[in-house]
RNA sequence: GGAGAGGUGCUGGAGUGGUCGAACAGGGCUGCCUGCUAAGCAGUUGUCCAGGGUAAACCUGGACCGGGGGUUCGAAUCCCCCCCUCUCCGCCA
């Protein structure tokens, strides 16, 4: 949600925000109900100030025992109140329609953000590592997967359907390993740990941003108000939603292990090979609770926390700040990790760093009370995969893998593994 | 699943249908006192929305006592529905 005061007083600053990111949200019908709705309220205001006199003068009269008076006003309040009952309906009608449109208008770019279309004007900001090369031509880890015989499409289809996957032995192994591997490096870094529900409720979603826009993305429990998480950001976000923190109590900084279910409506078609898009993945997921002053620094070290990540692993990877067409509803800059995928030949998406700013913050009321007192703020948050799990088990396939089918198992994730070192082809 | 208790401000905790935005206590803040700290004394201290004013302060009005309806001239207070928490019983990992 944007600050009523920004797109009052500055609509074209928020119509031009619209055009860079290529959205048709329906500003100018927001400013007509806004409008509309102020004049109705101030009416039904001035009314209701008119019959909180005449009640409380009501009052006065009883006690003064001038039954007569009393009961004259008491008939003129009547009628008041049945004016004030429609008026007040028409200005809850707008009202309503008021918080609706709020809800679907994405948040403003933060002036650093390269405008552009889509992902082809996104900015590169730095590599790390070198791609491997192979004497070789590297197999995709759909092909490894199954020959290590840890990956298995065809009995997840059986169970379940298509876009899920089952892990066998070390396969499972592996998941697990890693998930327990980036849960320990970011606790280790000051992150601390919490474990949530992974079914959320409508309001903590509508907090974050996934509804009513991205409703189609959500698994629902039919006949409840249950949905499977899409992403820790949601249960973990929310965590203080409603609430008032100190000042002093930020920055917090919050790391969580969450699968994630996603519909992966309208993506028919678009990765259907392999681990790289599923309906269900898991995550390690990081969430920054900051000072407006502070956020930015945050997302710096939100995105080294998951860049320290496949640092760790040895795996190579670029970091590129999303173009305004490129980004997501709720964010005001977002800095995706892309790792090397050897089987694919190029970078794909591993980690999305965003700093929403205030604007989750608006949707689900967490404010702070500044130390030096004064007026309630908003705080700013941040959200990242520290990183998506799935992933990074395709780029460990694929970027260690040796021309006999085996995978050598890197370093960090040993101690995880009984010290197993390499796995290698079944029979 | 059954029975009961309860949800009030930053916290604890009162509250008779009408000067209740809410007693009292704690905490915070501001003064005073004090060699320092603690204690003590006095005062102060909610949020959101609309309008006015504006550098800010502030002023006027409205709303808010878990959420939503209802009764009434008027609801924290009465009625209905829902949610959540706690206790006991049952069941279960």
């Amino acid at each position: 949600m944007l600050a009523r005061e920004l797109y009052r007083t500055n609509p074209d600053r928020v119509r031009a925000a619209l055009a860079d990111r290529r959205s048709d949200a329906p500003l100018d019908r927001l400013l007509e109900v806004d409008a509309r709705w102020r004049q109705v309220l101030a009416e039904v205001e001035g009314l209701k100030a008119e019959r909180n006199r005449g009640s409380k003068q009501i009052g006065q009269l009883f006690a003064a025992g001038r039954r007569d008076e009393a009961d004259a006003a008491k008939a003129r309040m009547s009628a008041l109140g049945a004016r004030i009952a429609e008026l007040e309906a028409g200005a809850a009608r707008l009202g309503e329609e008021m918080a609706e449109l709020e809800l679907v208008i994405p948040n403003l770019p933060h002036e650093s953000v390269p405008v552009g279309p889509d992902e082809t004007a996104n900015r590169v900001e730095r590599t790390w590592g070198e791609p491997p090369t192979f004497d070789f031509e590297p197999r995709a880890h759909w092909d490894l997967g199954p020959g290590l015989g840890i990956l298995d499409f065809e009995r997840a289809a059986k169970v379940a359907g298509a876009r899920f996957a089952v892990l066998w032995g070390m396969g499972a192994a592996l998941e697990r390993a890693l998930v327990t591997f980036m849960l320990d490096l970011h606790r280790g870094r000051g992150y601390e740990e919490v474990y949530v529900p992974f079914v959320v409720n409508r309001q903590a979603l509508r907090g974050t941003g996934q509804i009513p826009k991205f409703e189609q993305d959500l698994f629902h429990l039919e006949g409840t108000d249950y949905y499977l998480v899409p992403t820790a950001e949601v249960p973990v976000t929310n965590l203080y939603a409603g609430e008032i923190l100190e000042e002093a109590a930020l920055p917090k900084r919050l790391c969580a292990y969450t699968p994630c279910f996603r519909a992966e409506a309208g993506s028919h078609g678009r990765d259907v090979r392999g681990l790289i898009r599923q309906h269900q993945f898991d995550k390690v997921e990081l969430v920054h609770l900051a000072t407006p002053e502070r956020s930015y620094e945050e997302l710096e070290m939100l995105t080294a926390s998951a860049e320290l990540v496949l640092q760790r692993l040895g795996l190579a990877y670029r970091v590129v700040t999303l173009s305004t067409g490129d980004m997501g509803f709720a964010a005001a800059c977002t800095r995706d990790l892309e790792v090397w995928l050897p089987g694919q030949g190029c970078y794909r998406e591993i980690s999305s760093c965003s700093n929403c700013e205030d604007f989750q913050a608006r949707r689900m009321e967490l404010r702070f009370r500044p130390t030096g007192g004064g007026k309630l703020r908003l705080v700013h948050t941040l959200n990242g995969s520290g990183v998506a799990v799935g992933r990074t088990l395709i780029a460990v396939l694929e970027n260690f893998q040796q021309v006999d089918g085996s995978v050598v198992i890197p370093e960090a994730l040993r101690p995880y593994l009984d010290g197993v070192e390499r796995l290698t082809p079944r029979g």
